[in-house]
RNA sequence: GGAGAGAUGGCCGAGUGGCUUAAGGCGCACGCUUGGAAAGCGUGUGUGCGUUGACGCGUACCGAGGGUUCGAAUCCCUCUCUCUCCGCCA
């Protein structure tokens, strides 16, 4: 549609808050010049002001022209003045079309303003704000991940590798029950709280892309699709947040639907181009892993809330699995350009002595909203934007390396939290099993 | 992959160049009526943008984009999507 704006953050708040909206955004990157844009914004309203009298004008005239012929008189003047007036108008909206673009674009790839709690800076800059549990101490000599899964028989990973190439592993056996039991354990609690369970496409249109803020800016993080001419067709899902916010895409909700609750779980595939391999061994960054996703679409004045209940339900997914972890809120350089908010769970892995990111549980405001055409109408008939939340709950990725970690015995073999032997029929995963698993 | 039919407001559905500021119906909201309800009657009922202190006014939108015209839901071109049937396949 020619005229619609699609603004990505809101223009009016530019217009009239500029230096407020600098200033956030200095918080996560570094040149902000917004000039541009509101020169643009200037000129492009001054243009439709004189292109829509114009119009009017058109309108009316045409109207009159057939009431003047019926009544006998002369319209040639009329019809070559307004032969003139319809090439002023194509022209002008065919600036105003270039205005448009360039107001879109701009606006397109600004990143989210962060919360005002938010710190400013990069990953240094990050708060951790509570633990959960100690870290655990062994009176022997600790193996890490890779081996323990590997003599336990619950992971292949040359296998993996001769499939997928670098970057992939296989489950196997016991190993796939864990992983299921894992996935079934967040889902069940999932549908325990009232979320509704999604199973969306994998393979998603450049437009989930864009609503979700993934686009255009990082299009080379996703692994896309194209067609015999090489046009862009589908990308795989990096995240089924991906898929879940444009669930209600162009929609408007009624005020009483929200919140909505949704769960999904997918597989989520990335490049992790340039990414650090080497420090990560094993299973902690991978080109697949297995997620499940939690999304929220609420009002402005009740996200808050749902985040905090978001990060809960996550905490708690963890909690049950007895695996100590960190919260931390990310400064505003090393959340996700969409995000305004965003907490992180990072659980311990003891062979490399870090936390790394299990959970990671954000509100975007109105972000996503507004890139999807996503609003609610209140009970006075207002329309707005909702706000949309994700938290994953969780990736199982990193979970399934601090099992074993975390709960290995000085004789290789682990004792798995209660939530899964319940599950399995198995209380302790020995070394050396045979793979079979039933 | 082959053939055909479609795309109009929340829904159904008219509408082949100006009397359509999209008929009519359904639904919904409010009002009248009623002891209460139903029926009936009346009024209203989309989204974006621009403008305004506000009421409002203007403008655009009939799948999308372009063209013809003083004027397009309507005529022309291109594209997209949906449905039906056939074939193939999990």
């Amino acid at each position: 549609m020619l005229w619609a704006g699609v603004p990505m953050l809101d223009l009016n708040l530019i217009r009239t808050n500029r230096p407020a909206v600098e200033a956030a955004l200095r918080k996560r990157m570094e040149h902000v010049d917004l000039s541009r844009l509101v020169a643009n914004d200037a000129k492009r309203r001054e243009f439709v002001t004189s292109v829509e009298a114009l119009k009017a004008r058109r309108n009316q005239v045409s109207a009159d022209i057939p009431v003047l012929k019926k009544a006998g008189e002369d319209v040639d003047g009329l019809l070559a003045e307004m032969k003139e007036v319809s090439a002023t108008i194509k022209s002008m909206d065919a600036e105003i079309r270039v205005l448009d673009d360039a107001i879109h674009d701009e606006l397109a790839r600004l990143p989210n303003l962060p919360s005002d709690d938010v710190p400013a800076g990069g990953k240094e800059a990050n708060e951790v704000l509570r633990t959960w549990g100690d870290k655990p101490s062994f009176a022997f000599e600790p193996l890490d991940h890779v081996s323990l899964v590997t003599s336990l028989g619950l992971v292949d990973y040359e296998r993996g590798v001769k499939m997928g190439g670098n970057g992939f592993w296989l489950y196997r056996g016991i190993g796939s029950r864990l992983e299921w039991a894992l996935l079934s354990y967040f889902i069940d609690t999932h549908l325990a709280d009232g979320y509704e369970f999604i199973l969306p496409p994998h393979l998603l249109t450049y437009q989930c892309g864009f609503t979700a803020g993934q686009f255009p800016k990082f299009e080379d993080d996703v692994f896309q699709l194209r067609g015999d001419d090489d046009s862009f067709t589908h990308f795989i899902l990096p995240t089924a947040e991906t898929a879940l916010i444009n669930f209600h895409r162009d929609e408007i909700l009624s005020e009483d639907e929200l919140p909505s609750k949704y769960f999904a779980y997918t597989p989520c595939y990335r490049k992790e181009a340039g990414s650090y391999r080497a420090q990560e061994r094993g299973m902690i960054r991978g080109h697949q892993f297995n997620k499940v996703e939690m999304f929220q679409f609420t009002t402005p004045e009740t996200s808050e809330t749902a985040l905090d209940e978001l990060i809960a339900k996550a905490e708690a997914l963890v909690q049950g699995l007895g695996l100590h972890y960190r919260v931390s809120r990310l400064a505003a350089g090393d959340a996700s350009a969409a995000m305004a908010k965003t907490y992180d769970i990072e659980v311990w892995i003891p062979s490399m002595g870090e936390y790394k990111e299990v959970s990671s549980a954000s509100n975007a405001a109105d972000y996503q909203a507004r890139r999807g055409n996503i609003r609610f109408r209140r009970g006075d008939r207002r329309i707005e934007y909702v706000h949309s939340l994700n938290a994953s709950g969780l990736a199982t990725s990193r979970i399934l390396p601090a099992i074993v970690e975390q709960g290995q015995q000085s004789d290789g073999s682990v004792v798995l939290p209660r939530v899964l032997a319940d599950r399995l029929g198995v209380a302790r995963l020995e070394p050396g099993e045979p793979a079979g698993g039933s």
